[in-house]
DNA sequence: TGATTCACTGACCGCTCGTTCAGTGGGCTG
DNA sequence: CAGCCCACTGAACGAGCGGTCAGTGAATCA
């Protein structure tokens, strides 16, 4: 995980991966069939991390407010604790490598990068049936606050200061609940 | 520009790009001086025009609404022209591949992503001393905005069927604007 | 027409990487 | 203690890469 989330998918090199591991590059293959399949097996790992984080946060909220802010806060939490990791999750939209390197990701990858969208898609849904959404495409919702979540997560790990996490946390929420317009400041907070 | 969109920076080999070109391996050394300056060049080419069409498009627009709409709807059109250029765009945010290409990469790529974001947070700088956006991190919302219509972007790349442009670019401009709450459905179009 | 230029070629080189497999050594069994 | 097991090793191999450069041939010059 170290090395691939350092290199990324397609430069991290066996040797470095024995290596840093403390074992012989022999080695590796008596618990990976081939490099692809490490590859595989390592972001499947990581990715399950970040995904049974959110989930166990998502899960006690109640409202899609509540819901929306424990996913953010999650993730933000996940990432400054695991800053290396960001790589392996920026790697889950676009497969990388040679031909048969890209099929494979995009067998692996992709349908966890739909799933995590899907699933949040579910939760727009469920809060537009409950009326605490407006009526809108949920797909294109839960693609827009992934995406843009994870872009100031981002930001977050490259600069040298950030704000107090909560901040980005409130201003993610109140933006995608309130928007920017400024007429009504609605800081809705309550659900 | 196609080989590299269609294999990536990292795994796009210099006798695949001669053989598409037309020409021979040693053929490309007469125009560059190494693989690394090829990708670097290639890709300053193919994000000056996607920069160049966003620009056109913000520039005649008046309101932050508008330029809003503008860019979205340039990109959105940008993109469905260029499938391939998608790619080359999205690995603006991370380097990719070996220590030494990251490390040009970050002097490179970086810089341009890091240019876009900044002129978009200007704008929502302007919008809020205008009074057209209330008060907040200008460079958050910037961020927030671009990732996630870039998603969609994706998204309407990905799709077998893709609903009408327009409807893509209302749904991002009226959750910007607006947010999903559903209390006040100002469908704002006017300007 | 012979000489010169020059964009272009592709066989070749050195290197790195993934993968293999004969060998090693510590521990267990009988 | 002999025999065996087996996780582990790392030198060696072959494929594929970026980069080189002597050579080619058409166009131009004198």
């Amino acid at each position: 995980m170290r090395v691939i989330a350092r290199k990324g998918m397609s430069a991290a090199t066996i040797a470095e991966i024995a290596d840093e591991a403390g074992v012989a590059k022999g080695t590796i293959y008596l618990y990976f069939r081939d490099r692809d399949e490490l590859v595989e097996k390592t972001f499947e790992t990581a990715i399950a991390q970040l995904h049974a984080r959110v989930d166990t946060a998502m899960a006690t909220a109640r409202s899609f407010q509540e819901k929306l802010r424990a996913y953010v806060t999650a993730k933000f939490a996940f990432f400054q604790e695991n800053r290396e990791f960001f790589r392996l999750y920026s790697s889950l939209r676009m497969p990388e490598g040679s031909p048969q390197q890209q099929r494979r990701q995009r067998r692996t990858c992709q349908p966890q990068y739909r799933a995590r969208i899907e699933a949040m898609a579910a939760e727009v849904k469920v809060a537009i049936g409950k009326g605490e959404v407006r009526k809108m495409d949920p797909m294109r919702l839960a693609l827009f606050l992934v995406e843009g979540s994870t872009a100031i997560v981002l930001e977050r790990l490259t600069e040298d200061t950030s704000p107090p996490m909560q901040d980005d946390v409130d201003l993610i929420v109140d933006l995608l609940m309130s928007g920017v317009a400024p007429n009504k400041p609605k800081r809705s907070r309550t659900n």
